[in-house]
DNA sequence: CAGTGGTCTAGACCACGCT
DNA sequence: GCGTGGTCTAGACCACTGT
């Protein structure tokens, strides 16, 4: 009964204010329609969702609603949107399989009667013809970080070699790659021109006399930076695997790559462990 | 003086018409001033942006918009916001850092003497009062991804467990991981009441007669789906990283995690390769 | 050209956290 | 109660993609 006055409040006139949100904000019903036909495959990935007017029209809100539901979906990654065309389920991307197999000499040794390989080249089948390498090298101070993952001294000279990865035209990887100066200085290994080395660093690093006992990886994920969503063509609501790799000489570390970039809609990292 | 002739200008009155975005979109120029605070440390980690009020004075443009510019900066990861406090600069957590060696049983053994642990409680010293274990076991037909996993036919029973594990009250992990039924049923590991098990799987696994030689992890990442991001409480901008594990003995896969999710913003695997 | 999304404004009211 | 962010509307104009 405390209600029974409800119906005789002057409510202005009928809907001219936006209901309130006691339950579900609406960009959330939105939303969860949305991502519901796209999981349950009724909008298969690569198709157009319905366009901002048409959704306007279905659900009864106003456009900055339907735009706020579609913001949700591109963070969760479920969306991607392409200005003057629409809004698409995102499509399965081929994935990337690195496995650990990839370090092994052996298996770079079988890959010299055919196109040069390295060890991010391995795994899928890509072809010398099919990728290009972007690089730049520099001699640099060690940073702080990058001195206690070498365990050397802050400020020892290194040869810092940034890598752009692409396969069919698509970037894949950005890397830094960083050697001891004066470990490399003076070789084949420290001239832009060879790379990409058929081998890789395992490769370079027996051409100087050193053999890779060990590789640790470090694995991470987060958003992208500014430069690495440009750089890799990397579409909102995509994170990127961030590695950091130690090479082992026994004990002691010569190489040490800091941020291995991989976009995470594209690849899979796999480990073996022998117990 | 170059604007002298500015004031000339029939622009309808004054500030009438949103000035057009010749160039970067004003939310861009507020997140981009926001975003090098944040990384140049003038906000530190944990510390309050000004509020929106604050920024629509700041730079001269409208709530939308500087909703817009801090939607953009949670979506990097940059920054989280908390109705009726405030946005603050995303703070830095504790990592836990898995390491393979987590799955040695020596280790499993040497903590046998102290308080329980799992391959996920090694690494962080976390003691068994620490942490708490959610689990549901249930008995379920393989499906066809599982059963690929597993190298058996589809429709194969499984015994099915699905834990949420907290650490300090913080929720760390999910998983769902699978045993072939007739392995299990009718052995203390199929009682639910018996978990954490002290040394983990495979520690399970030698209590049946089965000695693990090989583990094979599987990583990915991507965005939190809806039930993750609540039940890991994870804020928006953050990915998890999302790991499949087969667990061998000899060339038959014995145990299979489909999904171990894992907050990235606390979280590093580390994984040895040895040549 | 029409249709799509991208940017921006002004104003309204609701809900949360604090003091 | 005040200040914070959360939700929503209505309308405007710009910019891209197609025919």
């Amino acid at each position: 009964m405390p209600n029974c006055s409800m119906s005789q409040l002057p409510e202005s006139s009928v809907a001219d204010v936006p209901a309130p949100h006691a339950e579900r904000p609406r960009y959330r019903v939105v939303a969860d329609e949305l991502r519901r036909r796209i999981l349950t495959d009724a909008i298969p990935p690569g198709q157009l969702l319905p366009s901002e007017t048409a959704l306007i029209d279905e659900f009864g809100v106003s456009r900055g609603t339907v735009r706020e539901a579609l913001a949700l979906l591109r963070a969760e990654g479920l969306a991607i949107t392409e200005h003057g065309r629409g809004t698409y389920a995102r499509p399965v991307l081929p994935v990337r399989r690195l496995g650990s197999e990839r370090y092994r000499r052996e298996v770079a040794q079988l890959s010299r009667d055919g196109p040069p390989e390295t060890s991010f080249t391995r795994d899928q089948g890509i072809r010398w013809s099919a990728y290009q390498l972007e690089r730049e090298f520099r001699e640099v101070p060690a940073s702080a970080a990058v001195a206690e993952l070498f365990d050397l001294a802050p400020g020892t000279m290194l040869l810092e070699r940034q890598f752009l990865f692409r396969a069919h035209g698509v970037p894949q990887q950005m890397s830094t790659s960083c050697y001891p100066l004066d470990l490399v200085v003076g070789t084949p290994v420290a001239d832009p021109a060879n790379e990409p080395w058929p081998g890789g660093n395992i490769d370079q690093l027996h051409t100087l006399g050193i053999t890779v006992t060990r590789i640790r990886e470090r694995v991470r994920a987060r958003m992208p930076l500014a430069g690495e969503t440009e750089a890799l063509r990397i579409p909102s609501g995509v994170p990127v695997l961030a590695v950091t790799r130690q090479t082992h000489t026994g004990d002691r570390v010569v190489e040490v790559a800091v941020d291995i970039v991989l976009p995470a809609d594209r690849t899979e990292l796999v480990y073996d462990i022998d117990l």
